[in-house]
DNA sequence: ACAGCATTAAACAAGG
DNA sequence: CCCTTGTTTAATGCTG
């Protein structure tokens, strides 16, 4: 993804981890081995092949890494094809987003879902999928049916008011797996024209875990341009 | 159980 | 000498 999205389609090795980190702010805190996994992967993949720089090319030091012509076709099905997966998941708006508790840093396969909340911003939903807890139809404001798509021309501003689950409901949930793991479980609900974010009673969401999941963002509309790339249709 | 693959860690060499 | 880059091997875990 990253030396598709440079303009030569071609990248050093530190090019490709500036890249990483921009799109995926996990890497910003993560332990150093990740470099080591990327250089790894960089050397045993026959997908990948590197060529010297040229003279005017001289600052910094290392090759250009890019995708072989034989192998880029295949490489961006895979993309387009598991991208095309998520998409087509009906549960997508059920999707959690899975946050690490200390570092708050978002998962590497990613999918996206638009939010239409008051900023109308995108967030970035993980590809990750624990057991989805059943909502009862009666509920006035959740639905587990496939979303409703949003009235092209109606928007407004919606104060977001807190909901408290039933106490029957909260039976009904089977205890997440990753309850004790560390992990923050969120689930997204849409009915109608609103979404609606659902959080364990104790989940405190900050400003710093907002700003993060905006920079995820960033790192979707990335992703998106290559999958553009790859045939779109998404 | 097994093979294949991905991930991670580590050692090492070469070069800036 | 230090750091980065690149290669290789080994261990481990997941998946079909």
């Amino acid at each position: 993804m990253a030396i598709e999205d440079s303009l030569d389609k071609r990248l050093p090795v530190k090019g490709i981890y500036e890249w990483i980190v921009k799109s995926f702010p996990y890497y910003r805190a993560a332990p150093g081995g990740w470099r080591n996994s990327v250089r790894h992967n960089l050397s045993l993949n026959k997908s990948f092949r590197r060529i010297h720089r040229e003279k005017g090319q001289s600052v910094g030091k290392g090759s250009l890494w890019y995708v072989c012509p034989e192998y880029r076709p295949a490489l961006l099905e895979v993309l387009r094809k598991s991208h095309y997966c998520h998409k087509t998941n009906n549960n997508l708006y059920n999707k959690p987003l899975l946050l690490e508790g200390g570092d708050l840093g978002a998962a590497m396969e990613c999918d996206t879902v638009e939010i239409s909340d008051s900023l109308s911003q995108t967030l970035l939903l993980s590809s990750l999928s624990p057991p989805t807890p059943t909502l009862p139809s009666e509920h006035p404001t959740l639905s587990s049916d496939p979303p409703c798509p949003l009235p092209p021309d109606h928007e407004e501003l919606v104060t977001m008011e807190a909901v408290e689950l039933q106490e029957e409901i909260a039976e009904e949930v089977e205890k997440d797996p990753l309850a004790d793991s560390g992990y923050i479980e969120f689930h997204y609900y849409q009915y109608h024209q609103y979404q609606y974010l659902v959080l364990p009673g104790e989940t405190e969401l900050d400003l710093e875990t907002v700003e993060i999941l905006q920079l995820d963002a960033e790192a979707q509309e990335a992703a998106g341009s290559l999958l553009d790339l790859a045939g779109g249709g998404h």
